[in-house]
DNA sequence: GTATATTCGGAGCGGTAGTTCCGGTTGATA
DNA sequence: TATCAACCGGAACTACCGCTCCGAATATAC
């Protein structure tokens, strides 16, 4: 349960901390008001060209959005990766508190196919965390991989609580779900041959109910 | 039931032509026969390495494979893209045919699932055919279009069949149950999850039978 | 054997994208 | 206000990739 706090680097808190007051280190000096300005305007272009565009945006796109120049945006963010990571945990954080959340749910089957389909509108609207979910697993690198496996650990209870139940099938891993559910949104994210993810992760919720074995 | 004639530049018949015998035409002079081996060099080489690596990979990888200078490469194909729509369109006929010879099976549901399950092998076995699915619908344009038509027709025919005769549900379209077959081969082709595409098959098969409407 | 058109090969061109560098600018401090 | 470290901006560097170009090599025809 490790979900809850998450590993920032000095200089990425630096926003909050001197955004939420001053904190316990006294050794680093604030943050110039006009750096700070910049970290969040960047920010908030990144988390809106990464959602519409995905990862493979140029950076200068970033960079143009936010009114800043590419030498400012590496001031903040030592890499691209870095920047992107910076946007998808968080992303990925809310998904581990919506999958810790529906861990409550009365019903263990609805529970399942209602994050998976929230997950789907997540990864179907977030062309960024539909990049890092498609990719997750390839590269383990980079500090989305800890908020990856806690989302991970997350799905599979909630899984594991279904199967159990006889709700679902029990001979299917977390990968297999998740990969369903991102495959679809993948499908649904070309253009052209307008299709959404709504029904196919239907179909994808009642083959997992399907072949239940053990009541 | 125009899947059998395929449009075949003149250049790229010529080897068919020259090694099968002389054609009708006679104006054009047969291709050198150095020519000759170093495209079915090519061709070869182009086919293992882009079953491999994808549409990604550099050119060079391809010519070096086939042991000759990338000016030999685009003497016989015109552009990259030339080069990965030969490859990529017999394996699309391949699936063409499957679909047509399913279409005469006895069980209709059956059928679907059967070539669906074989749409999935080649998919995640051919790396370059996956690529093409996924981008099937975005770029139109190329000689694969009216290939891919064929196969999206040949598929909706299994389809209806299957939703006909109750197999399957009947709110699905063509483009919902390749996509989530692609996208289930996507998420299979992920090196580090260990996911085969056969189970996320069976349960999208699974998910298709449920809810089937009027046998 | 010679002539000639065809083909070969790979250095190089042009464009893209990530990253660095440094002169100019500006906010914080006294 | 004056001083200075921190910060800004974008030109330039590097790496990669698709593609072109042209002198060298060679298969074919006579």
């Amino acid at each position: 349960m490790s979900s809850g706090d998450v590993q920032t680097s000095e200089a990425e808190r630096a926003v909050t901390a001197s955004a939420g007051g001053p904190d316990g280190g006294a050794h680093v000096r604030p943050m110039r008001a006009d750096a700070m300005k910049n970290r969040l305007r960047i920010l908030d272009a990144a988390e809106a060209v990464f959602a519409a565009e995905g990862l493979s945006v140029p950076i200068d796109v970033v960079a143009e959005r936010a009114g800043v120049g590419v030498g400012t945006l590496y001031r903040h963010f030592p890499t691209k990766e870095a920047m992107f990571e910076a946007i998808v945990i968080t992303r990925l954080q809310e998904l581990v508190a919506m999958a810790n959340e529906a861990e409550a749910a009365d019903d263990p089957g609805e529970a399942l196919f209602s994050f998976l389909r929230e997950l789907g509108n997540q990864a179907s609207t977030k062309h960024d965390l539909l990049d890092a979910l498609a990719v997750a697993g390839v590269d383990i690198k980079s500090r989305c991989a800890t908020t990856f496996e806690d989302l991970q650990t997350g799905i599979r209870r909630l899984l594991d609580r279904a199967a159990a139940c006889g709700a679902v099938r029990d001979d299917v891993t977390t990968a297999e779900v998740t990969g369903l559910v991102v495959g679809a949104c993948h499908a649904a994210g070309q253009a052209g041959l307008g299709v959404t993810p709504d029904r196919m992760i239907d179909v994808v919720c009642d083959g997992l109910r399907r072949g239940a074995g053990h009541p």
